[in-house]
DNA sequence: TTCAAATATAATCATATAATTATATAATGA
DNA sequence: TCATTATATAATTATATGATTATATTTGAA
């Protein structure tokens, strides 16, 4: 049993294209900031706000690696969540290009 | 596998604590719009946009009996929002009390 | 037909929110 | 230490949205 204010912010941050989007690839795995501002076409700045929310929200956890903020998941609690993400389409084949020509070298 | 723009629509009009409220209620059995503005403690045309919001967005259909338009779920073809629904507290309590002093007549 | 009840629609207002622009912070390497 | 890169934060702007108020429409009953 969730309560449903709760249920209703949760539910508002996954109803934003662009955030719904920035969960779509954190799905298939975990990525840093400049990767989604690439994947997304907009600004760093666009994306950093974004994960604040998410993150104010406890739907991802971030994980700093040198320079970069790596941003993941954090869904274990969240499973009704979790179910929604998997009606959407793969993101794989996005993913995959971007590591070719983007900022950080994976 | 849903389109990520109409996810995102349908999980903008959940993301709302009025209209998940009202969601709620329409889980439990179909509502006319004065109950459901007795039982949110607002206003008809608070309710009534809402109502039409959630139509024009295919999450609930409607049907007139006389004076009386009666509002229910049409998530048969939307099922993960549904299995959101089952994670909110069951509302049948204050169903039943608003059937004593409401407009309505059952 | 006229009145009352239930609902819808339109207009307005206040607030919330997404995106942009500019600036600050933090980490790395020369 | 200084320059560069990645990210965060702050300020601003434009748009979207929820609630209210006023009015219109529809239905049933007197």
């Amino acid at each position: 049993m969730i309560p449903i204010d709760r249920l209703a912010d949760e539910l508002k941050l996954t109803g934003d294209k662009t955030r719904l989007t920035i969960l779509s690839y954190l799905k298939e795995r975990e990525c840093c900031v400049c990767e989604l501002a690439a994947l997304l076409q907009t600004s760093q700045p666009n994306v950093s706000q974004h994960m604040r929310k998410l993150r104010d929200g406890k739907l991802v956890k971030e994980t700093r690696r040198g320079q970069w903020i790596y941003y993941s998941l954090d869904l274990a609690e969240k499973p009704y969540l979790m179910e929604l993400l998997k009606v959407l389409p793969s993101q794989k084949a996005n993913l995959d290009q971007v590591c070719a020509d983007n900022c950080c070298d994976e």
